[in-house]
DNA sequence: CTGAAAGCGCTTACAG
DNA sequence: CTGAAAGCGCTTACAG
């Protein structure tokens, strides 16, 4: 028989010692690893530190340890990773990489390893997933550039096939014609980057000189929108109104401080792992979708439209 | 008797039936986890994500996995991210997190768990480290603002006790002796963040109001410092040359873009993971410093004083 | 309620 | 050279 005090006595002794349970007999033996898989296209994205560090604390406080792994947008990188996770027997996956149809999600399903998406919608599957509200957020960048007297208003879209992309241009054209404008142009950029953000700006201004509003699907796109317009002696926002989209950090440090739609990245973190680590209890709890609220920050990017 | 053809096929349909070893019972038996432990100080600071992105190429190639916690500065979140790490038997440590007298550091070396040092100096310790060469850096600030013409020159030094914060100090008294100077005042921020830049930038402004240049401990404080020339009506780089540390992702969008010292922080993570692999391979592999080459990059934000 | 025993899936030292 | 056996350190089902 054990007396209270012998348990504390031992519990002491224990902890003064530095004995913790060997992880790898326990995993063994249980078939859980307290382990976490974390898939990040990009981390030198500033958008995604910020949900990594909501991840890790919602984590934290229940004994979980988040493994990353950053794809770079690659869909080999993504796969490799994704096995190493794999064998190091994670118990559940957080993913962020947004390529749609994509065979990791295929698979961790095939194995019945609890997923959520992050920052990205859904495709077929019924996976649980947390992102911001986009196409409120695109409405209130359309409503915004409106109510200052634009009607000539562009887009620079993301890449093809990225969900975020096509919610986010889907929600430009919505807004425009419930505000009975016509279809503003559209140009792709090749990618959520500032290189090719300014290509696609380009583009744009190019073939239609006469926007007085351009609204991007990303900050960093808009970053580039920014490099184009000074290199071609347009003044932001006298010529050109630029609207960006995340509020990532730095976005109020530059050249002018950019009106974006903020979302809420941490949050979108530590929800997602709050509703993972929900499966994880019970396997049976349904999928969820949680759709986060965003709103426009106004900075220096945006005026009325000069009269021309 | 295997035939070299009854391997080939063996492996085959292990690869086909997506076999792997369990890593709980190889790591059981063999007490190797082909892991590493991270430790960031800050993931939002965009210094770090490159040193994540070498880190994680140069594991890759070699089977391990990057175990990465991020400790927002806060030494209690150090203390249980790594007693997490160490549970989860990681093979070594890469630490990037900056406090001096480090029980983390001795604990593991008293585990005799092989440990590198990211972007900071040792202690009295023999462990092994990768840093930029940060007396240099600060001599070509020095020399390039002298060389335009400044005499009056201040410096925003980061928080003491953080190696990297005196070693770039002592380098700027030194340059500025070695030039035949005085010294120039000398105000601490007391972190490295824009928030800490700003209140010391105001106080180095307002006792100091004839500087002509200010060059800073790295570019958040620099961002601070912008922040608080703008409020107070300072022009940069008419009024206040500003020179930043670090060269991190977006000083070029600033406004105005900064003139800073570039660390190859990719070319760090990486060269720190492959020592710790040197030791994890040998152990009796002797401690090395690698010093890495910096260089400045002259951009918007220093020019020639005005004349007063 | 308690305590001894089995077994998770590997690796490796050892017998044949 | 080959193959069977032991054992890493836990957890848990089971016998007492």
């Amino acid at each position: 028989m054990l007396t209270p005090d012998t348990v504390r006595r031992v519990q002491r002794a224990a902890r003064t010692l530095g004995y913790s349970a060997n992880a790898f007999a326990r995993g063994l033996r249980t078939n859980r690893s307290m382990t976490v898989g974390v898939l990040i296209p990009d981390l030198n994205n500033p958008l995604f530190p910020p949900i990594v560090r909501g991840i890790e604390k919602a984590l934290l406080s229940r004994g979980y340890t988040a493994l990353l792994a950053n794809t770079d947008n690659d869909p080999e990188r993504e796969t490799s990773s994704f096995s190493a996770l794999l064998a190091r027997h994670v118990d559940g996956f957080l993913v962020a990489t947004a390529r749609d149809n994509d065979e990791i999600l295929d698979e961790a399903a095939r194995r019945e390893i609890p997923t959520v998406l992050l920052n990205r919608a859904n495709t077929e599957r019924r996976l649980s997933l947390v992102t911001g509200d986009d196409r409120a957020g695109i409405r209130s960048a359309v409503d915004h550039l409106v109510a200052l007297g634009h009607r000539r208003i562009g887009y620079l879209a993301g890449p093809e096939g990225v969900s975020t992309a096509e919610v986010r241009l889907a929600g430009f054209r919505e807004s425009l014609a419930d505000r009975g404008l016509a279809t503003g142009p559209v140009v792709r950029s090749g990618s959520f980057t500032e290189a090719a953000g300014a290509v696609a700006a380009a583009t744009l201004l190019t073939q239609h000189p006469d926007l007085t509003g351009v609204i991007t699907a990303n900050d960093l796109i808009a970053l580039g929108a920014l490099r184009t317009m000074q290199v071609r002696g347009l003044r932001c926002p006298e010529d050109v109104s630029l609207v960006g989209f995340n509020d990532m950090r730095f976005a109020d440090a530059f050249n002018p401080p950019l009106t974006t739609v903020h979302v809420p990245h941490e949050q979108m973190g530590a929800e997602g792992a709050r509703l993972l680590l929900e499966r994880l209890d019970d396997p049976t709890a349904p999928a969820k979708s949680l759709l986060l609220p965003v709103h426009l920050v106004v900075r220096a990017s945006t005026t009325a439209p000069r009269e021309r």
